[in-house]
DNA sequence: CTGTTAGCGCCTTCAT
DNA sequence: ATGAAGGCGCTAACAG
């Protein structure tokens, strides 16, 4: 395919060390050489083979990228903040969906024992709970860093948004919409940002001295028909909720299509609320409030603090968690 | 950080080869050999080193997906099916973001020179017109795919859908609806993609011998704002259009959002149709009509093609083009 | 069936 | 300021 640095050499009647020295810029070679050495580099368009580098540098200035889905548009910004980054630091990510699949996250985790990367960004699966795998990666000492969807046993760095704050606030919002039945929707109850948004959720309704039926709290980890299925029974159970908090956005649309399906109307007969990061938020249905987390800055965040845990720069960034601060779109108020 | 062969070799007594072949599940290698050789590897979690078998065997078991940008819901799905087909037969996914801008573009297609990865799907810049750094690649020898926003003066593969009859349903959706004055909003003039969708567009009047008002058309290429300010002179003209074909996503909402500061309510004052693969499709406003690409099977077909190139399956896949069918669906049809 | 050997292309001491 | 040489870890040709 291209040329190799032996040719390149050649071609200049120099050795492959000054050659190699000369594109490093290293100080120890002429300018004139160094010059000679570019343009011809660049004449015919040598580009170094990365994997004899890697080899020999032991680091590839590459990543990995590990989430559970990419259809979600908490995911596609966060991807974008860390290309954004990535970029700018030339490295090069590596990309592995889950699917919330555990045993795909094994597997994948497994395979990054191998020194592909230099780092990993992950946010696990809504069913890892054994999270051995994950340990036996933080074990070997390649920085790790979790973003949203946390594994707080592991001491590494974490970057996540105010998920017990924006729960509490989602509620209230219900709350003050006159919502008495509060249903709880979520994907996991052992994921972080679950275990988080709920505690909000159930202390706001504390303090107005409601108490958490279990009947309302749904975990929806099936396929989108079984959701949809579980959904709609407790819409048409004997005591009907009236008020829904989908604590991730996939559970907004099911619900707000049962709502559609039963003739409830949104947000007259039954309030909904969700997280929620869609691009394309002037586009939605008026009646869906959201909670918004700030995607694009976490991905840039956690590239951030990746690369500054590789390059051994802030070590204080690898045991850190840090917090950023989600926002609330009210939109099915009673203006 | 991880064991390697020649350590796991010593540990089992073995030659290095004789690991190695075993790993590989050679049939010079005795079943005891073999089960002795996995036992300890698994034991010792021995990782083989992926950059010195990629640099010795001259390939990488990796792929690179070159896209404008992934805040876009098409791209999203598309990935999906890349990297399901991808995982299937594990194969790595780099990926890389050119945010519309040619010189990104043409910086990664030089990187990609250096032989980092197997094959290479890409998706072009709406700026890409110079294409000599596509070129290059080509001439390489790399196995490249096109995928949506084509590069029909390369002679390699191609996954598009039918862009052109796309337009053609989208305009008569328009006329049926009662338009007279269509506009027509595209992101770029020189796209593979633009051209043909506006070719039906403008065909669909035609039959109707409707003439294209240049004043009508509308090449939004600039920041959200420019945009804005484009689509809301437009709207405000002496002679304003009474619907609105948006030929990629971001303009529908951003047409969306002028027509309600004009409070030009849609479908009553003005119809709009737009190019659309929203995963969130039923929280959107209920008028607005889409064309909706099968994403995720383009996504899928092009990595197949990819693997079938790479691996010299199927040559006749390398120069071919293929079509997928897209969906209208329409919502702002005066019921 | 197993071992020895020679690189893949690059970087980096060590020498000059 | 430049060159020679060795080795990163793995695979494959060549021996036996």
């Amino acid at each position: 395919m291209g040329i190799n640095l032996k040719q390149l050499a050649a071609e200049l009647k120099l050795s492959t060390s000054t050659v190699s020295r000369a594109l490093h810029d290293s100080h120890e070679i002429s300018i004139e050489t160094k010059q000679r050495v570019r343009e011809m580099a660049e004449k015919l368009s040598y580009q170094p083979n990365p994997y004899a580098s890697s080899l020999r540098k032991q680091k590839s200035k590459t990543i990995a990228l590990v989430i559970p889905e990419i259809d979600n548009n908490f995911f596609t910004l966060a991807i974008n903040g860390i290309e954004e980054v990535a970029q700018k630091k030339s490295y090069h990510v590596l990309i592995y969906l889950t699917h919330e699949d555990l045993k795909k996250e094994v597997a994948i985790a497994k395979h990054l024992l191998s020194g592909r990367v230099d780092g990993i960004l992950i946010s696990v699966t809504s069913q890892t709970e054994d999270i051995e795998h994950l340990k036996n990666l933080y074990d070997t000492g390649i920085p790790l860093v979790f973003f949203d969807r946390i594994c707080e046993q592991i001491d590494t760095a974490k970057i996540t948004t105010d998920d017990y704050d924006s729960g509490y606030k989602a509620t209230r919002h219900l709350l003050e919409a006159g919502c008495k039945r509060i249903a709880y929707l979520q994907v996991s109850e052992t994921l972080s940002i679950s275990k988080k948004r709920f505690a909000g959720f159930q202390n706001a309704l504390l303090e107005q001295h409601i108490k958490t039926e279990p009947g309302l709290i749904l975990t929806c980890s099936g396929t989108e028909e079984e959701n949809h299925q579980q959904i709609k029974n407790l819409l048409q159970s004997a005591n009907p909720p009236d008020g829904i908090f989908a604590s991730v956005e996939k559970l907004a649309v099911t619900s707000y299509l049962v709502c559609n399906e039963l003739n409830l109307n949104i947000p007259e007969k039954i309030k909904l609320i969700s997280f929620s990061n869609l691009a394309t938020a002037p586009l939605l249905s008026p009646s869906l409030s959201t909670i918004t987390q700030p995607a694009f800055d976490i991905g840039k965040k956690c590239a951030e603090v990746l690369f500054n845990i590789i390059e051994r720069r802030a070590m204080e960034d690898s045991k850190a968690t840090t917090v950023l601060k989600s926002s609330l779109i009210a939109r099915n108020s009673t203006k």
